[in-house]
DNA sequence: ATGAGTGCAAAGGCTTTGCATTAGG
DNA sequence: CCTAATGCAAAGCCTTTGCACTCAT
């Protein structure tokens, strides 16, 4: 499970801003998350990293969050999903199955996110709100679901 | 705060089809979200609800949702919120304030919906989903949080 | 009349936190 | 060395549930 090291190199330096430290069980979290390229929830994460306690699942998730290294996508239960940021892993979309709550990324299209672009500045204009980023998500069965 | 009573007929049919009554509560849970149209938490549901205990507010909530009148609707911490399903309150998309949480609907446009069609259509394609619906989500700072 | 809905309070489940210990820089 | 991070267990918080009572049809 190579990883490049470039990714690592970011974090550590995101974390070195705020005076953290990227230690072996935070490398371990965005070595797993890496590797899933997919939003995993909490208990994935506790699942496939080993000797990581869930309370610094938890913790380290939200640090890496705050260095903007991780974020949270909603499914469509209320679980906590996580993955390593855009920055880090590339702009992409979601596909979420409404049957099993399975998140999958999907690559963003050049054609669609000029639509996108196009949206956020009709509401930047219509309602005064300074839009940063967005959020794509499909809604549907993933092929497992499909056929059961 | 009238409110067309084609909604309220349209929610009693769903409701009589699984043999559910439309009860005054139901009644004004369904009026405290079609006057608010946007997504309201359970807390706000209850404040703005008069004589609405809490774990009626839950309860009906979920009994809208599997009727199809009512949907939750993701933000960015993990509180749910709720609105009138699209098939009621019309297609639209959300802005999302990153900093107080804030969710407002903002209206489709036909433009941005061929984009999404078009990719929910490459997505099935090459993935194999067979997509239902789309959300898209514009996260930024609404008006008073950019001007605190 | 009869089963669904309500309301209170207690239970549940995921998430956060306190505190003593360990380890990174 | 000195502060951050860890790990366990306890506390929190939102949400769900049990049960007796009430209401809608």
């Amino acid at each position: 499970m190579a990883l490049s090291p470039s990714i690592h190199d970011a974090v550590g330096v995101r974390l070195a801003r705020v005076d953290q430290r990227y230690t072996k069980l935070r490398r371990l979290l965005v070595e797993t998350l890496a590797v899933a390229a997919r939003p995993l929830t909490i208990p994935e994460i506790v699942a496939s990293t080993p000797r990581l306690p869930q309370s610094s699942a938890y913790r380290n998730v939200t640090t890496l969050m705050e260095v903007g290294v991780v974020c949270r996508v909603p499914g469509t239960d209320d679980h906590g999903r996580y993955e390593l940021a855009e920055e880090l892993s590339g702009h992409h979309h979601h596909l979420v199955c409404t049957h099993c709550g399975r998140v999958e990324d999907v690559p963003a299209t050049p054609r669609l996110e000029l639509a996108l672009d196009d949206a956020a500045r009709a509401v930047t204009d219509r309602q005064g709100y300074q839009v940063n980023e967005h959020r794509f998500d499909q809604l549907g069965l993933c092929p497992d679901c499909r056929h059961p």
